[in-house]
DNA sequence: CTTGACTCCGTACATAGGTACGGAGTGTAA
DNA sequence: TTACACTCCGTACCTATGTACGGAGTCAAG
């Protein structure tokens, strides 16, 4: 399997991605920038293109460009590495949970506020954020 | 009050922020900067302090500054904006926390699967993101 | 009057993740 | 063979939110 040799735009409509944004994941090294022929375009095994979707996906479940070349460094057979990765992951996720709950508190106090109080002319919102009422969390 | 005038030094110590920040509000509007006297430094009204906090505190609940300019264009005696605003944010927060929350249980699913599968040549995370197992959720 | 701290101003750099452009070379189908 | 699509490459640009730098001017204390 995985014979074919493809042009950069090939690989990159196999992959669902920018020509683009192939090159800048070679400029990024989070693939491999095949060696230029002396006449004729690069060619690209095709096992790039699982490289690149395995990328996409790892964005997906919120992994940042810089981690997911960490992950494909510790490659497979170091599952307890990748797994610790991933439980960080999870930690951080949570974090950013909890803060955007808060948050979310936050703004239906001063929603409610707005609605009740009704004061054309001294916002409730606008006064809380003014310092002179209330108060806001601390940020994260 | 607020009759106080203030280099750009002592406005940005007494509002917490940076010199360069100032700067750099002036320079994308959201304060104004006063006009240079033909010799000495610029003068800053007090209020502008209590408008750096303004826009501090609004950021705090997760308002960007291109929103807190809308904010402050529309100002007080707006009340009915200004809480629209804050509901279209609220919306926003609340879809952020549910795309976390899909996240967090992908994660939780590939953390389990590695833990009990311990298979050390085919780590189930890898596979996942190699589209070989599972399914990932479409992301936001 | 000198020294040190501060201001002014334009510009560059930083992060993260790309996108866009322009000119030259190449491949291919009619 | 000509036209058009594609590649190559370097570079600039984009969003968002600042931070850093360097040289010149200014202010205030001693």
């Amino acid at each position: 399997m995985s014979r074919d040799k493809l042009t950069i735009g090939h690989l990159a409509r196999a992959a669902g991605v920018n020509v683009e944004t192939v090159r800048y994941y070679q400029r990024v090294a989070l693939i491999e920038e095949p060696p230029k022929p002396l006449e004729g375009y690069r060619h690209y095994p095709s096992d790039t293109v699982d490289r690149l979707k395995f990328i996409k996906r790892a964005q997906q479940i919120g992994f940042r460009l810089k981690e997911i070349a960490e992950l494909l460094e510790l490659g497979d057979g170091n599952c307890k590495d990748v797994r610790a990765r991933a439980e960080e992951k999870r930690t951080h996720i949570d974090q950013q949970i909890e803060d955007l709950i808060n948050l979310r508190e936050t703004l239906d106090t001063l929603i409610t506020a707005c609605q009740s109080g009704n004061n054309p002319v001294h916002c409730p919102i606008v006064q809380t954020l003014s310092g002179k009422r209330l108060s806001i969390p601390r940020s994260e």
